[in-house]
DNA sequence: ACATGAAATGATGTGCACAACTATTGCAAA
DNA sequence: TTTGCAATAGTTGTGCACATCATTTCATGT
């Protein structure tokens, strides 16, 4: 247990190589299972195997346990000694805790160090919106998810806190996959037009600028999202009951 | 990748055998490693050597390996092949953002569903205020770190949120030890004199069971404890210039 | 037929040997 | 003296065999 001096920024910045370091095929490991997690490919329940995992990516268990061990910290999977790994699942109380968490943080990223909008942001989010408007025709669960995912990711760039960024992409990444699941055929359009109405809101409020008001325009609409999903959960266990 | 039943309530609860199981060993090495970074025992810069834990607790280099995965993924250290593991360190800035952030969480934990102090609860708070009374005629950093510590267990407790409070533990943990390193003798007085009115003040707040006003409070305590940080390290660097 | 428990099965956890990587050190050449 | 480079020491990363644990299965006695 020795002092080193701060390395300081001679840090080597050339991984231009071919063979990924150590590092980097971790992370690609990591984030193609949380991906795949997030996008309910591995719906809740679902028990990954370390061996399956580990042929897949042609390395052995040692590093799959690594990046699992990581999705467990996030809350994204569960280990079990004996009994595997298991894709976690949450209860609605759960689910609106997270939620009336992220309402405020959402105010919270348009009042700490927002970060200006540039003309190819508000473009990338136009192509959404667009995107968007092209499938409503024929709704997908799938590209619903993919396009949520993408105007979180620009919704996130606009956080200058980095902290705070760090946070709200870990709350998402959590439970987005529960809403997913949640979401009923019947009411996939009905969210498809409220997500298209929430996207054209907040891009009005970003083309002046205004970062604080896209913080409380997205407060209201995951809390709009969430009043929804109440609802459906009770209708749906109503019928069961 | 098959879907299994959830356990429900199914889970064996007898943990009263001797021999600790695996997950307990780990969060037993883990919170140990922890403490002793927040503490100082080992100071941001401090190289740790995976072989020298392994020893110490008698396990192999495995277990060890994914302790300090979890402690970096958490920013505590940072691994680097070939080199070491070193406690990381924060500048100015990063310490800036995260006080900002803490700032307004301490308002949400006061918001979001805080629970109730007992009778037991208040005790607790008062006896921290008793000891720092006592202490406080010979000033001490790390009785300083570990009152500080106290306090802060206490009000965590109060965050009903699940996720707000881990949040809020994880940003604690990552900056006290900065908060700690930067506290020169000469102020170490001072922070000894402004902590005791924080406790004494959010004690009161306490009783009357004003949890929202609690949280208002440790906003204005936090935000004043960076300023003095902050001229603190001013002066500081006039000095060396 | 049913309850019971021991054995088998298959999962994660651990220990150890070796590979990959970085920083240092020493030596030789300009 | 300085510079470059190669050998070396010491660290983390990986692969594999085995230990430990939980579940399932099936034989056995009541």
């Amino acid at each position: 247990m020795t002092i080193v001096e701060p390395a300081g920024a001679a840090r080597k910045a050339a991984p231009d190589r071919v063979t990924a370091s150590a590092r980097e095929r971790s992370d690609r490991i990591y984030m193609t299972l949380r991906d795949r997690i997030c996008l309910l490919e591995y719906p809740p329940g679902t028990r990954l195997s370390e061996e399956e995992i580990a042929e897949e990516f042609a390395v052995s268990r040692t590093p799959v346990r690594r990046v699992l061990t990581r999705l467990e910290s996030e809350g994204m999977v569960e280990i079990m000694h004996g009994v595997g790994t298991i894709v976690t699942d949450a209860d609605l109380e759960q689910l609106a805790q997270v939620y009336h968490l992220r309402r405020e943080l959402a105010v919270l990223a348009g009042r700490l160090s927002p970060i200006p909008r540039t003309e190819a942001d508000l473009e990338r989010v136009r192509a959404l919106i667009a995107r968007c408007d092209e499938i409503s025709a024929q709704p997908d669960h799938a590209e619903f998810a993919r396009l949520n995912m993408a105007f979180f990711a620009e919704i996130s760039a606009m956080t200058g806190n980095v902290p705070l960024r760090e946070i709200s992409e870990r709350l998402y990444f959590q439970t987005s996959r529960i809403v997913l699941k949640l979401l009923p055929v019947l009411n996939l359009a009905e969210e498809f037009a409220a997500f298209r109405d929430e996207m054209a809101e907040i891009l009005a409020a970003m083309q002046i600028n205004d970062l604080e008001s896209v913080g409380h325009l997205r407060r209201a609409h995951i809390s709009m999202s969430f009043t929804r999903m109440q609802r459906y959960v009770q209708t749906h266990q109503a019928e069961t009951t």
